[in-house]
DNA sequence: AGACAATTAAATGTCTGACAAATGAAAATT
DNA sequence: AATTTTCATTTGTCAGACATTTAATTGTCT
């Protein structure tokens, strides 16, 4: 790929796109060792500040990682699915925050996409899975668990739940869309009530799981998602009267 | 957030997560102007390499834009759908070519997803959605296509049906995951029976989605994976018999 | 006064050169 | 042989300069 230096566009936008391609299609292997910094100005004919700046959108991609030293350099990274599960809860979390999504809507995706799961989890769970589901359901019923824990709880639970369905990509997608929602669940407080609902239902789902009764655990999603539902609702409808005051 | 200049962490890598924190957080709002380069320089104390390298960072994330001249600056982005979307899908793609991810696998991940849709584009679904679908049904039938056109149409089709469900977030990320495949899909060569085939069943959920009918939908979707399922093998299992000799 | 042209200021984009810091390999020393 | 020292390579950071873009300002003419 060619470099135009009277484009419009920035040189190092042209840079990583060139090694970004080369990437992609395979040309940079993965671990492959880039080109040195200066070698890269000759090579494309710039300045290295223009080549440094292209580098550091690549590593911002988690496309490469650099090292410095006598040995070190730009190497291409083994994109891995903790990284891209990184990345995707901070665009997904952007996304939502930005874009006033309602509540409900992600609601809805979060649970129509995890009860996808379960048919597949239904199948393969295994003792482990069911394990950590049932701690994190004893956890949630400890007294004095603050909201951001019962939450984080929560996201551990319903993450045994998705990994249960032994589905690597379906893991990436799935973590992604349930993390993402987190700071949206966490403007909800959690009331002594709610949570006993809530770790009520967790604990059927867990029974369900070990059952492996799909269909049971798809009806308590369903309802897990109308409760959260309607918790968001009547929070959403305090603050806003507060506010009209 | 302060930048340690003796910690082991570049300070591009501080100063973009300290603007990517005040991005998050709110308080850099959307289309807000960020502080000049020079400004920035001065409030982190190091030079104008390392702020323009952060900004790059940001850059490449979709955080941020940048506009030269008088007026100029770094504005805060507005995340919108699409460019959340085309990150996931280069994310993806890469993570789906770095990781040998199993088609099955993937294929699996695929169509568990999307059946979530199902029950929701069964409720909501409009004329429209089906009209597409039944036009890129039709696309598809047509001889002479190449497989590149063919799979094309095939994620619209699939695009159409995620759309019904009428949920943005959903429809964000069942995209992300059904684009992504198509690298994947791309190396199956469609023969005109399997090709029949498989437009049949489109045709079949095209009319399943008019009925409203979730149930059919889901059962021609398990049809529809076991079928490009049994597809790939082959293929494969050719490729390998080749490379054997 | 209004329209148009030239100037100016502010901002990002690019280049150059220098030094600091890390790091592994080679050389020197014990 | 083991350890230490030196050294070359490479990335990280800094400083300063100039180019380019852009909008606002100023000046000029009708």
């Amino acid at each position: 790929m060619k470099i135009d230096p009277d484009s419009s566009v920035d040189l190092s936008i042209q840079i990583a796109s060139a090694i970004r391609d080369a990437i992609i299609d395979g040309t940079l292997p993965v671990d492959e060792r880039l080109p040195s910094e200066q070698e890269l100005c000759e090579h494309f004919s710039v300045s290295r500040s223009s080549v440094r700046e292209a580098l550091k959108r690549l590593g911002a991609q988690s496309l490469i990682r650099t090292q410095r030293g006598a040995t070190g350099g730009a190497f291409v990274n083994r994109l891995t699915y903790a990284a891209a599960h990184g990345q995707q809860i901070t665009t997904s979390t952007l996304l939502l925050s930005m874009n006033e999504v309602s509540f409900s809507t992600a609601c809805e995706a979060r649970y129509a996409l995890e009860s996808a799961c379960a048919r597949l989890a239904a199948q393969r769970r295994t003792a482990d899975h069911v394990a950590t589901m049932r701690a994190e359901a004893y956890k949630q019923a400890q007294p004095g668990l603050t909201d951001e824990a019962f939450c984080a709880s929560d996201v551990a639970f319903h993450r045994a739940l998705v990994d249960a369905a032994d589905n690597d990509v379906m893991s990436y997608q799935l973590a992604g869309a349930v993390e993402a929602m987190q700071p949206l669940m966490n403007m909800i407080t959690f009331s002594a009530r709610s949570r006993e609902r809530i770790v009520a239902l967790h604990n059927d789902i867990a029974t369900a799981l070990d059952d492996q009764d799909a269909d049971k655990i798809c009806e308590l999603l369903n309802e897990l998602s109308s409760y959260t539902n309607s918790l968001a609702e009547s929070v959403f409808a305090e603050r806003d009267a507060l506010r009209g005051q």
